[in-house]
DNA sequence: GCCGTTTTCGGCCCGACTGTTTTCAGTCG
């Protein structure tokens, strides 16, 4: 049983209790694991009892429950718990408005038990007969329900960001804001986003939110007050403006960037020295100690200001008391990009213009790494083909004076580990990235065997992205990372974090444990276009630094001379 | 259900907005 399945069940037991009118504190509690397990390095199911209840967030019973679960694929009290007759009402919870005191009222007054009952009960005008319940309710129910079929999932960053930056354009350049920030899971880079949140420094909030509400992208208002509002876009995603004075623009920062986790954890720690944090300062009794940066509010707390990719409650806490924040990797420190198609294969752009964006992003070197033959959809080389390839990069590598063309290919993984074209002649190549592109299902153990085969493999620079995932699209395939891992660091080979938004692959906690174990991380896009390696670096970037990699854990960051000794090293 | 140089029991982060009420519960982040 994986990671992420026991944290669902542990998430599903938190929304039955919920509606069951448990104590909250105890939701909090199933909530919190599931948070702790989803988050974990290694193989939750590898742990003891007791190695279990030393996770923050688990104790006696937890660590219990987790136990049963792995060596018997059941959990008894989750299995009772699903016989409830509330239990069907969890699905009602993800309707926007509807909570678990309105589903249970609904429920035990009108017998809705699932989202197409309560589709009937609001057409039919049942709702706004309950107490507490009105007119607008019953709207806000409707609503709520075409917006969750409209868009059910977490939008890929790669989607929403562009799109956030516009509206954000739109508002920062507005004479009332002072300050303005993306804040939210967006500043955090985080994979997927739920919905959007902006925050300004203004002393007249009034004309901002009435900008806000009428930008042409905004199909409907799902709140407006005089400090926050929030709004549905034409994509069918949400968007929160909160307004609030400059002199608390850096506790709003804080407290709107997050993580939830994050923050949880610095309030209760300052609650325990007497402090209140809030999103309009730190306050010692009614004293405001710090609020106009992030930096003075991490500092009143006697820590090191961190960027916002590490704010997960990950243990950047403890660091940030230490002062012990390591300096992130960035942008700018990349000096080349070492995945990318041409119309050799599948990709849309010549070599040359693939070289030429290239140099437009600042970088010294590129590799072009078009398909091998197997995947005769992308029309890739064949061994001829690839002795051609090299041929045409020496020549236009001569036109070229401080940028210089890698040779290399993306080599295909068979099923048996071994790779599609031979060694003879992916020596011949600058650089081999080997990844898998068939056979996605095979077990964990025959995927595990067949990846490490592969970076047994003299020849490969470059396991490219490494759990095959598409997000929204297609689960990673089930191997063993912490083998892999191992397999990476023993053969001295590179694992790629493929920036392409809709892999992100390495994800963060593979990549945190990956540094952990000194194991180097090439930072790609996977171009298939040449407008791609300028668009695409920064998702890549972003979710390298929420795996707290740093310049000297990424090769490309060094510049072409040391990264060809790199490659000469074996 | 978890957790502890304030506690092994009694706490558990904090505030905005809405809708339906006339002072606040519910929802959300």
């Amino acid at each position: 049983m994986t990671n992420q399945q026991i944290a669902q069940i542990f998430n599903h037991i938190a929304d039955i209790l919920e509606i069951q009118g448990e104590n909250v504190f105890k939701i909090r509690a199933y909530q919190k694991a599931a948070e702790t397990i989803a988050n974990f390095t290694g193989d939750i199911s590898a742990l003891s009892e007791k190695e279990l209840a030393e996770l923050p967030g688990i104790g006696k019973a937890i660590a219990q429950k987790t136990k049963e679960l792995v060596e018997t694929g059941k959990l008894k009290y989750y299995e009772d718990l699903k016989k409830s007759e509330y239990a069907p009402l969890v699905e009602l919870l993800q309707i926007q408005s509807v909570g678990p005191k309105h589903a249970r009222l609904l429920y035990d007054r009108l017998g809705v038990k699932s989202i197409s009952d309560l589709e009937k009960a609001a057409k039919q005008e049942k709702i706004r007969k309950l107490a507490g319940m009105g007119e607008k309710t019953e709207e806000n129910i409707l609503k709520g329900i075409s917006a969750l079929r409209k868009h059910k999932e977490r939008i890929p960053i790669g989607e929403i960001l562009p799109r956030v930056e516009i509206i954000f354009a739109e508002l920062e350049k507005l004479k009332e804001t002072k300050q303005a920030l993306i804040a939210g899971s967006l500043r955090r880079f985080k994979e997927t986003i739920g919905d959007a949140d902006i925050l300004i420094a203004s002393e007249k909030p009034k004309p901002i939110m009435d900008a806000f509400v009428k930008i042409p992208q905004v199909t409907r208002v799902l709140s407006q007050g005089e400090t926050k509002s929030s709004v549905i876009t034409k994509d069918g995603f949400q968007v929160d403006l909160r307004v609030v004075e400059a002199e608390s623009f850096g506790a709003a920062a804080h407290y709107f960037t997050g993580s939830k986790a994050h923050n949880v954890k610095i309030r209760t720690m300052a609650v325990r020295k007497g402090i209140k944090v809030n999103e309009y300062g730190i306050f010692k009794g009614k004293r405001r100690i710090a609020s106009r940066t992030e930096e003075e509010v991490y500092k009143s707390l006697g820590m090191q200001w961190m960027p916002p990719e590490m704010r997960e409650d990950w243990g950047e806490i403890e660091l940030a008391l230490k002062h012990k924040i390591p300096a992130l990797v960035e942008l700018k420190d990349i000096k080349g990009d070492l995945q990318m198609h041409s119309t050799w294969s599948d990709g849309w752009n010549s070599i040359e213009e693939m070289a030429q964006d290239g140099i437009d992003c600042g970088y010294e070197y590129i590799a072009i790494t078009d398909h091998s033959p197997t995947l005769g959809i992308t029309r890739g080389l064949t061994e001829e083909r690839v002795y051609k390839q090299i041929e045409e990069i020496r020549k236009i590598n001569k036109k070229y004076k401080n940028f210089r063309i890698l040779t290399g290919i993306e080599v295909d993984v068979r099923e048996n580990g071994q790779l599609d074209l031979p060694n003879s002649v992916l020596k011949e190549l600058d650089i081999v990235v080997a990844s898998i592109h068939t056979k996605f299902n095979l077990p964990k153990e025959q995927m595990t065997t067949r990846i490490i085969k592969a970076l047994e493999n003299p020849v490969v620079d470059i396991l490219g992205h490494p759990t095959g995932r598409l997000l929204g699209k297609r689960e990673p395939f089930e191997v063993d990372m912490e083998k892999i891992i191992k397999a990476a660091k023993a053969n001295k080979k590179v694992l790629e974090l493929n920036g392409c938004p809709d892999r992100l692959d390495l994800t963060d906690i593979y990549l945190k444990q990956a540094r952990e174990k000194g194991v180097k991380i090439a930072i790609s896009t996977d171009s298939h276009k040449n407008l791609h390696l300028k668009e695409w670096m920064r998702y890549g970037v972003g979710m390298a630094r929420r795996g707290w990699l740093e310049k000297k854990d990424v090769v490309n960051t060094l510049p072409l001379d040391k990264f060809l000794k790199f490659l000469a090293t074996p």
